[in-house]
DNA sequence: TAGATTGTTAATCGATTAACAATC
DNA sequence: TAGATTGTTAATCGATTAACAATC
């Protein structure tokens, strides 16, 4: 079953209900969300019924509790921690990257050949790889972004997979090869300016 | 007509066909590409009849020929000059991000107000974003990678439509307000953080 | 020729949208 | 109550897969 158009879905729901949260509003509808992020409210209604999330009828969504059920559904009612291997600029961008703060997602620690204290809010040590073992001892995490040079991502992949790490989120441009049991994303940045280049094709201009 | 997932595909085809290029062979056949990326080998064919790309009926198709095809029909046979809007640490990071150098995809000029020059292969020179227009005027640029922060993006976005860029991939986390005429790629890496948390999530172990 | 492989047409599958019944 | 909104069932749409004819 692929779940992803659902979870991108859910996870924008997220975001419109993060905002009405700021925005002290109490009260939502499937069509004011529709409103926001520009998808069907049927659909929204479809989504939510899908993850057995409930409104009152007549009575819209109280924003409170559905920006919770959301997060339950993401998973995202916890502590989740990652941890960054590969502290190069992409690296760097990540842990200072704006948007994780505001969320349970956080980065606790970084592992490169070249250690040192990134100075973030919080502060991010950057540990040498060899100590990611010791590391993970005594941290249970289970998830891993990998920033690194594709001549180590495999490497560095078989090395976090043998250490119990099973969610990765991966920014090398290689194939990785990855057991039944492990979830990579993998992020190809290269493909998404590709797919700029084409939705601008004169060609397209019409039809998209 | 949504071609989200075949111009995802074709992206894909052609990055095997380009390291099958660099390994020197010169012939292929869906069935083999189907191997190295685990993609159905009837769908390959579909795709490629949708994108009218012929192969030799019993002979397959000739590595570099197929190569071109895709090339031509993702747009990237001609040059591609971006600009960089924000030159913080996911500026720097995208600006000297290994893959796009052997596409044709490339960061001509950084734009930002802490100016200097970047020491990438090229060197990509930064400027202050008050010269973006006189710069536009003399390079006729159609792409900008938006990598600012959320509060100046939409006023950067349409500055730089105001200039005639159509073509954008963003990264900030704020939905862009864009005219019919302009393609926005939005990039939320939080986004992408978070599905891998779904998908690692214990309850999920089984189904995915 | 026989066998392998392409390319297209038809069937299936899943996701989105529409219709509408339930109910506050 | 009447009207608004939810939540589900049914219809549509599009994308994927399977079957197979064409042919080198």
């Amino acid at each position: 079953m692929n779940y992803k158009n659902h979870v991108t879905r859910l996870s924008q729901y997220k975001s419109v209900l993060q905002r009405l949260v700021k925005s002290g509003i109490e009260k939502t509808y499937a069509e004011s969300i529709s409103k926001h992020i520009g998808i069907p409210a049927t659909q929204i209604r479809k989504d939510f019924s899908l993850f057995g999330i409930r409104g009152n009828k007549r009575g819209g969504y109280n924003v409170l509790e559905l920006l919770e059920e959301l997060k339950i559904n993401l998973g995202l009612n916890r502590d989740l921690p990652f941890i960054l291997i590969g502290y190069g600029n992409l690296g760097k961008a990540l842990a200072r990257y704006h948007g994780f703060h505001e969320g349970c997602v956080r980065i606790i620690a970084a592992f490169d050949p070249k250690v040192g204290v990134l100075s973030s809010i919080p502060p991010i040590p950057v540990y040498p790889p060899a100590s990611i073992s010791a590391f993970l001892k005594d941290n249970p995490v289970k998830h891993a972004v990998l920033a690194v040079p594709d001549d180590v991502a495999q490497s560095m992949f078989d090395e976090l997979y043998a250490e119990g790490i099973r969610g990765f989120i991966n920014f090398s441009t290689i194939a990785l090869n990855v057991p039944e049991d492990a979830y990579v994303n993998n992020v190809d940045l290269e493909l998404e300016l590709e797919t700029v280049i084409y939705y601008t094709k004169e060609s397209n201009n019409k039809t998209k």
